[in-house]
RNA sequence: GGAGAGAUGGCUGAGUGGUUUAAAGCGGCGGAUUGCUAAUCCGUUGUACGCCUAUCAGGCGUACCGGGGGUUCGAAUCCCCCUCUCUCCGCCA
């Protein structure tokens, strides 16, 4: 959420940042209502400074056996049209809320300027892609081939999109995950967390997913709830509403399954691992003083990294233009892995800076150097996400003979195992 | 799921309709005293929003005692609904 403060002192620079992304806004509606709301205020207010004052005076007027009929029945008028006052700027209020929270955030002033995907830079590439001297195969047939992953019967329990990891190829998965997590909390300095998979309305509107993302989450309507479709969500929401009393930055690392409908997505990559409705993904979560956002996320993109180079594995860091940047981020990075299979990159991980904005929205604050109350700034990237790491490291390592290579990095969490084959 | 108890400032904890715009203590901050430390004494103390002075500060006002409604001239206090916590019972991996 934007400071509305902001935006009426800086009118043109928001019309221009909303421009940049190709957003829809009505701002001449949000500060006209803005206004009429600070109007109604200002009338009940000074009625109630009236009534204030009238009520102390019965009081000591009573208590001296006046006579007070005149003044009570005078401030019962009064009372009315507060309350009609209040009826007015609750709904002004409310409608000055609705028409903040789907105006996406402003982009950081580097981010490049451009309409969608197609204005995205690639800052760097790092490591060779694979020369195969065979067909290399994709991981669809590399999984089932080896008995990793039993897509039909994923798709009889659950329907499409959902997986079923059998034998190694289950605890392949579990490997890459705590491979991860140890990586983040040994050596990158994050706690772990193991949060509810489940979350309420007021956690989902707290990091953006809500109002605007309803129709991509699963929900849990008898009980008002609905499945995360990141970690981010609760990490982040951890520490809503909260004036934190503890030292910056806190950073916290999680594995969660995700849930995704992907209701505007159907027919797309609807065979194998690389768009399903349940993934799993190790999240990197980190709450900063604002004035060290912007390193702390050139930091978050180096952990996704490490990931893939530890694995060896051939990657792109992306940045992404105005016009493709997620609602809630002033600046963001894909990291791209290559999937030797399908000869295409595949997006695993998104490390954002959101400023103030989700801080903002979800009311967490820190004490400055000057003890003053300040909104922090939230950061996240995926530090990776599986499924897509499955495919790509599968395809990567295949060898001729079809069986796959296991990176040396993820050895010891295989029993020492190097090689998937065909059993 | 049933019954009961509770939720007050950074923390502890008073407060059952109007001198309480929340007592007191602890903590924090500033100062005094003091070889040093400790102790003692004095002062101070939150958040949000609005308006104003024309401004890295201050003044005025409003709201905030878990959340939301209601009664009243006036609500932390009375009434209703909700959430959460604790205790007991039931159920259960």
């Amino acid at each position: 959420m934007l400071d509305l403060r902001y935006i009426r002192d800086n009118e043109a620079a928001v019309r221009q940042a909303m421009a940049q992304r190709g957003a829809e806004v009505d701002l001449d509606g949000l500060l006209r209502v803005d206004h009429a709301r600070r109007a109604v205020l200002q009338e009940a207010e000074q009625l109630k400074s009236e009534r204030n004052a009238v009520s102390k005076e019965i009081g000591v007027r009573k208590r001296a056996g006046e006579d007070t009929t005149d003044q009570q029945s005078r401030m019962r008028c009064v009372g009315q049209r507060i309350q009609e006052l209040d009826e007015e700027s609750r709904r002004l209020q409310a409608d000055l809320q609705e028409r903040l929270l789907p105006i996406p955030n402003i982009p950081c002033a580097d981010v490049p300027v451009g309409p969608d995907a197609s204005g995205n830079r690639v800052v760097r590439e790092v490591g060779t892609r694979p020369a195969f001297d065979f067909e290399p195969a994709t991981h669809v047939d590399l999984a089932e081939r080896l008995g990793l992953v039993d897509f039909a019967r994923g798709a009889k329990i659950s329907g499409s999109g959902f997986l079923v990891y059998t034998g190694w190829g289950a605890r392949l998965e579990r490997a890459l995950i705590q491979f991860m997590l140890d990586l983040h909390t040994r050596e990158h300095g994050y706690t772990e967390i193991q949060p509810p998979l489940l979350c309420h309305a007021a956690t989902m509107t707290g990091t953006g997913q809500l109002p605007k993302m309803a129709d991509d989450m699963y929900a849990v309507e008898s009980d008002g709830l609905y499945l995360i479709p990141t970690a981010e969500v609760p990490l982040t929401n951890l520490h809503r509403e909260e004036l934190l009393d503890r030292p910056l930055p806190i950073k916290y690392v999680a594995h969660t399954p995700c849930f995704r409908r992907e209701a505007g997505a159907a027919g797309r990559d609807t065979r194998g691992m690389i768009r399903v409705h349940q993934f799993d993904k190790v999240e990197l979560v980190q709450l900063v003083e604002p004035d060290q956002s912007y390193a702390v996320l050139e930091e978050l993109v180096q952990h996704a990294e490490t990931v893939l180079q530890r694995l060896e594995l051939p990657y792109r860091v992306c940045e992404l233009c105005t016009g493709d940047l997620g609602f809630a981020a002033a600046r963001c990075y894909d990291i791209e892995l290559w999937a030797a299979g399908h000869q295409d990159w595949l997006e695993v991980s998104s490390c954002s800076n959101f400023e103030d904005f989700q801080a903002r929205r979800a009311g967490i604050r820190y004490r400055d150097g000057a003890g003053k109350p300040r909104f922090v700034h939230t950061l996240n990237g995926s530090g990776v996400a599986l499924a897509r790491l499955y495919v790509a490291l599968l395809e990567q390592y295949q060898q001729a003979d079809g069986s796959v290579r296991i990176p040396a990095a993820l050895c010891p969490y295989l029993d020492g195992k190097d090689r998937l084959q065909a059993v």
